[in-house]
DNA sequence: ATAAAAATGCAACTATGTTACAAATTATGC
DNA sequence: GCATAATTTGTAACATAGTTGCATTTTTAT
């Protein structure tokens, strides 16, 4: 998602210790294009110099306590994570494709919702709003009509 | 969400075999006003007339697969499940709270999607919109003032 | 009534995530 | 710089949600 973020200064801005653990996740999230299940990010850095699974799920955690990383949930079973939304990175929805379990991220404006109205008149505290959109990707729906 | 439907023509239209069991979990989906776990319907079920775990799942999953009850995900572990959108039914948004774990329905006009546009340029196949709002729900946060 | 097909139950399993506690690392006061 | 406290990480065990294989029961068709 972001290639000019600078992970450090997220992480110390977030008020959260830089170590390297840290940052190492940060930067499998924050340099990917998609947003990356815990197993991906897991395996990313493991094989780059062991972590253990707990230290990146605690991690996670963390970060998404403190705003920096969003958890986003798939028609799937586990959790996705990708950069939050900040002053670079507007809110936007995701594809979800059910086949190959990809998860893609959609241009800000292709469906935009209107919350303000809701605002007003919802009595809950609203924290954030997900959409996605579950579905067959080009790929896989092109490899289906081969077989 | 529906106590006017009838089940058993909502599954038969579905080319689906009206068992006794699968008639007894669209009751509890569909006469349930907010989604529900599998667990809840498991737990709901068992009290009146014993039944097992895994059929109710599989009776779920081919619910799903008919198009007669969705598959909602939270921003919790689990699925939860409600009557599909269908004539009677307008697709709507939920809201779920992170605290007590309590989804709700939103009405269909409280956030609408314009999915016209992005159909025509996505190049997958779209199966669904999902919209979840995720926060504290009005008790909850009223509990939390208290303490 | 019998055979075939479908549905259900049960036990074991898988995937994902969490907890408890010990070991290692990092920060802080002297 | 050194001792101590606090934080982070690793390891193993556990928890939750859902799935699979296979036997049993029920339903359907002949």
């Amino acid at each position: 998602m972001c290639h000019q973020c600078n992970y450090e200064e997220l992480l110390s801005s977030a008020n959260l210790r830089t170590t390297n653990n840290r940052i190492r996740v940060l930067e499998v999230v924050g340099n990917n294009s998609f947003p990356l299940s815990a197993k991906d990010i897991f395996n990313t850095l493991d094989r780059s110099s062991s972590i253990n699974r707990v230290t990146v799920y605690r991690i996670l955690d963390l970060l998404v306590e403190h705003g920096v990383v969003e958890r986003i949930s798939t028609g799937g079973r586990a959790f996705y994570y990708g950069l939050a939304p900040n002053s670079h990175h507007a809110p936007h929805p995701h594809f979800y494709c059910k086949s190959c379990g990809q998860m893609d991220c959609l241009s800000p404006e292709s469906l935009s919702v209107d919350m303000e109205a809701f605002k007003k008149t919802f009595p809950g505290q609203i924290e954030k709003v997900e959409v996605r959109i579950d579905g067959i990707c080009k790929n896989c729906g092109k490899n289906r009509t081969d077989s």
